[in-house]
DNA sequence: CATGAATGAGGCTTCATTCAT
DNA sequence: GATGAATGAAGCCTCATTCAT
């Protein structure tokens, strides 16, 4: 799951008021997500330690291995929740608008762009995932569903370039694999940069960038 | 540091014989720093341990100490040999070189795209940094010296930007800044995706975006 | 805390069966703390580990830290715990009792020294205390704690001489500030002596020490 | 050996300019032990290292091992240094001189309260030999190095009070053995708490502690 | 179901000692 | 002799996981 996947729009501060429900053995499971959220983004997988998860989510240690097996499996679930809970989502509604391919185009980075208000505090897991993705146990597992959530990202933004196509408003001899490839791989990068960055402004950057980028596909010169 | 900082020609086997001495007097923190390449590679920070370097370098668990005063620190040498190695000096050389801003923009591309084959066996430490960088106790001097890494690689690129407009080979309203900023992403992008797909071909791709990307910058209609 | 501090009454055994309790959920502490007090007064605190301790105690390892968080602070607790559980009561005690202030001199005399039958067997704690207080980390929290309690332990038989100057019985040159010090210090090293030699009986040569110092002590000749 | 024992006159920055006199063989050993005292006498035994010691004496780490066979060995010869150089001698030296029994012992009582000012410094190796002669792995052989020290110290004050016995200047139902055993332990202890409180003042104390105790002695009532 | 006390494998690190130069 | 780089045994401590209540 890139980053960009992730709007994120209300992650932040979702975990308050649990106390008010206490009990509601159903919602215990994400309980845990979300505490385990909070404490993976901020001190990541290995640093992170079970009993800080329990008290972030205000239960007993020994609860957590009721719901999930063992620390990795949780922080899976984690992932899973991450990709899961807000995934393509934005970008596939925004494909299913109306309006030119640019516009959506243009529409999809914005919505990316703007989201990173939210994430920002999280966006820590994504580098997580990527870490674990790279050398855990379970590096196979998170490889897989990175591959598929890439994928998805990319088959929804490839066939939005293949509608402009085919409607004559992009260029005959563009690629939408690749095009999206880059589009997603560009969104994906700006966000890793402004989380380097404070003064970093990843939606002026990339809107400037859209410009050019739009003006490349376009088949008729852009004005 | 960006993963497209590191080409790695030659990253393996260039420690041995590096100088003639019988013993190895100078080449141990190399060597010791090599071994925690492809440990740190393989298994992450966390999972890696020192003993399991100790025994890829050949040498004992305690010499290390010798060197680094901790695995933190052996960890963040090797970011800098990383960084320091590789860092973004094939970016500068061809920025050197003659040609129109489209052609150099165009190696830079082909060259950071060829680095991959090499470049593979690495990878994973790019993600294992970022991971540093956003949760393990070494958290600032990471995020920091990769702000630096990200901040050379712009600057080098914006110039070259900078000129393609003066020249008037790009068009005046590019701004080298944003632009700079995304081509690097996307580079850097690329080559995560091409870390998740086997398949992902990252010059292919690269090569099809950038003659889309060029003929936005272009003041005048390419071909 | 002298050693004489410390007639360790009843130190053996007397953790065991504190309460009914089927498990041991209290008194596991205490439980950790009278196996600390067998391992450190053989071994030392240095040769002493946390495994031993563990073992000694009929505990895992990681158990010791659930109750104190590092060999320093279990070390300090036992030296809280021999201070505490002893101190100068029963100095205090006799200081308490009626009867001219000579013959409670001589009580407390009698009672330090009978009790070193039972404070022969973890005595090197107190050597091992005097180390810690004169170079280990911890030393500063040593040494006051130290302080203190030789403080206390001057004030009690400070009192006692003062009393007995008031009442004529001591000599009105007297200081019992210095009386006191010396009379403390002497306790104190005629069990050390006794450690160092198994044959040295302090009851005995306290006794005759007394004898003549009380007669230095007194206002009137005695017989 | 008690610390009051050792007067260590001119102790105390006598291993300042070595420099001058490097590469005399003979001394290197004294060099080593000079620099133990210091380190051991700072660090304690188990927190000084072989380093540490080796850089104090401006040697490397190896030699140390040309002149003591291990860590313990250096520790017990830095003991017996501290002993044999200093010794029960200045005691014998004031037992050997002329004058009442009385004013020898109150001459010894000034002498040893006196050196406190030196001692100071290198104090805590007392405490450091208790702790080894208590736990260590060389725990006998400092131990009856230990008892032998007291043993000489007790015997020359005993001879002394034997001395005054004789002569009628001290009542002839003085225990001699008691007495000393008791004045050396006194002596011992005052240092004791000199060192653990700064503003205690030995020799005051001692001197009014010893205008009582010689008044206990004295065959006749003293003015 | 929920809990958290107990556990012990395993990691990082120290440092006395060795030994090739 | 002198050195100091190399070593590896051994210690403290962490923490995921278990399990009795």
């Amino acid at each position: 799951m890139s980053p960009l996947c992730v709007p994120h729009w209300s992650l932040v501060g979702k975990e308050r008021n649990v106390e008010t429900e206490r009990k509601r053995p159903k919602g215990k499971r994400t309980q845990i997500i979300t505490a385990s959220v909070q404490v993976f983004a901020q001190k990541g997988f290995s640093s992170a330690t079970m009993k800080e998860i329990a008290v972030q989510a205000g239960i007993g240690k020994g609860t957590i291995y009721e719901y999930f097996p063992s620390k990795e499996e949780l922080f899976f679930a984690v992932f899973e929740w991450y990709v899961g809970e807000f995934g393509s989502k934005t970008i596939a509604n925004i494909a299913a608008l109306g309006g030119s391919a640019r516009e959506r185009l243009q529409a999809m980075n914005e919505a990316l762009m703007k989201s990173w208000g939210e994430l920002k505090d999280v966006y820590t897991l994504s580098m997580e995932f990527w870490s674990a993705s790279a050398s855990s146990q379970m590096r196979e597992r998170f490889k897989e569903a990175f591959r598929q959530s890439y994928r998805d990202f990319r088959r929804i933004v490839a066939s939005l370039i293949r509608e402009g196509v085919a409607r004559g408003e992009f260029r005959s001899d563009v690629d939408p694999e690749s095009v999206s490839a880059a589009l997603v791989g560009t969104w994906d990068a700006l966000l890793l940069q402004a989380w380097f960055e404070d003064d970093f402004d990843p939606l002026k950057t990339a809107t400037k960038y859209m410009a050019i980028f739009v003006r490349g596909l376009a088949a008729q010169p852009l004005t």
